[in-house]
DNA sequence: CGCGATTTTGATAATGTTCAACAGTAGTGG
DNA sequence: CCACTACTGTTGAACATTATCAAAATCGCG
């Protein structure tokens, strides 16, 4: 092997300022254009022509799928930051809507295709990106309805259940409550389950004493770490 | 939209041809390693430091995920021309394992971090294989076993099942013989479902008349439509 | 308060899993 | 060449999980 570990997060770390600085600076530019939208609005359909890559500014978004008789896997979920939009064939393979209201970037394919330093930056998301489609493809394939949502809810816990997870603050109530962006029937597709399977699943957390929720879309997670041990992944 | 899809495929075709040609020039230099394999070696593991990405050139190899119980989920399955290895956070997020008996090239990280037209041919790969992915999300999260089995078959058929699909030729007997690289085990593993399923959906397409087997890895496609209007995508 | 939409709950059905036994296949050695 | 063995694949029966269908409860909002 030509160099360890230690030596390739070095020379990792000024890469990332370089091309940072460089979107950073496109975004403050003329050419990207900001976008206003409401919530549960298309940005795209699966099948237009590619045009735009876009960036989530504020809010969150989706990418779905769905199949001619109407079943849908929702395949992405998006939060401030994540870039979507990319595409191989020269039309979108997802359809894009927003979950809640937001703002996005979209940016000509073209200035990408001519900036390198650009090109780094998307680069990196769309390898973050497969990297968690892996992660999602094992949840949708291997794991049970119980495990889905469980791991459903650690993502929205900001630096748990991931890879060096923090775990919790020593002689805490480790105690987080999380916003979900999405409904049920979204959440449920997103999962590869049913509407009615998800709730249930829920009201089982909620029984076992897992999570309160004081509204449909805010839960109250009592202990990180538990559900995290009823994830399948820990 | 600034321009129409027609345009952008012009302006995609001479990228395509530049970067492939960097490549090829790259695979012949000394710096690209040439690595051969028997059936079912593990190339890397998940968590090895990641300091190369490679490419399969013969054969046809795996990528998988194993949750802390043992339950495995194959995430992509490669052929010729497929690369792997990708990282973001310094450690493969997957196992790497052969298939078949396979030739790879492996690259340093390195050259292809200082060379454009290197980059831009990865981040071609990596964008279809995110595509790839969004599909088999949506035959994990929402299709039959039925359906899940006979998209698997109509992906090693070229050129059929997927978008801008020729068609069956004419008048012609629409009969394929495919060569399937993996057991019944991963089969299982990559289409999330258990190794009886998948037999008991092999022997029904047998019995229905949709296929039949010359040897447990050879299956005959009596009907590639047939078959594709079996996967629930079309 | 009352309406429409979303969510929850219940009963039943279907799909796929599990466990167990059996069959086919390939490889080995007498 | 055939018997033996180990492995992979197939089939069957019982079971579990999740889906489906139907109804009730709750929420959001004017």
């Amino acid at each position: 092997m030509a160099y360890t570990q230690a030596r390739f997060d070095v020379s990792a770390a000024p890469l990332a300022t370089r091309t940072e600085s460089a979107w950073a600076d496109y975004l403050r530019s003329s050419k990207a254009r900001r976008l206003s939208l409401e919530a549960h609005e298309a940005l795209f359909f699966e099948g237009d022509p590619a045009e735009r890559v876009f960036e989530v500014a504020e809010g969150s978004a989706m990418l779905y799928k769905l199949l001619p008789d109407g079943r849908r896997q929702v395949v992405e979920v998006l939060g401030p930051g994540d870039m979507f939009g990319f595409d191989v064939v020269g039309v979108y393979d997802c359809t894009a809507e927003s979950l809640t209201p937001c703002i996005v970037h979209a940016i000509e394919r073209r200035d990408i295709e001519t900036a390198p330093a650009l090109q780094e930056h998307l680069t990196r998301c769309v390898l973050a990106k497969l990297h968690a489609m892996h992660d999602h493809a094992v949840l949708l394939g291997r794991k049970s309805a119980f495990e889905r949502v469980a791991s459903f809810l650690i993502r929205f816990v900001p630096q748990r259940g991931v890879l060096g997870c923090v775990g919790p603050t020593a002689g805490e109530e480790d105690t987080r409550t999380v916003e979900l962006p999405m409904t049920r029937q979204e959440i449920a597709d997103y999962l590869g389950l049913t509407i009615e399977t998800v709730s249930r699943v829920f009201s089982d957390m909620r029984r076992r004493g897992l999570i309160s929720l004081e509204k449909h879309d805010r839960v109250m997670i009592r202990d990180v770490c538990s559900l995290c041990r009823c994830s399948g992944t820990h």
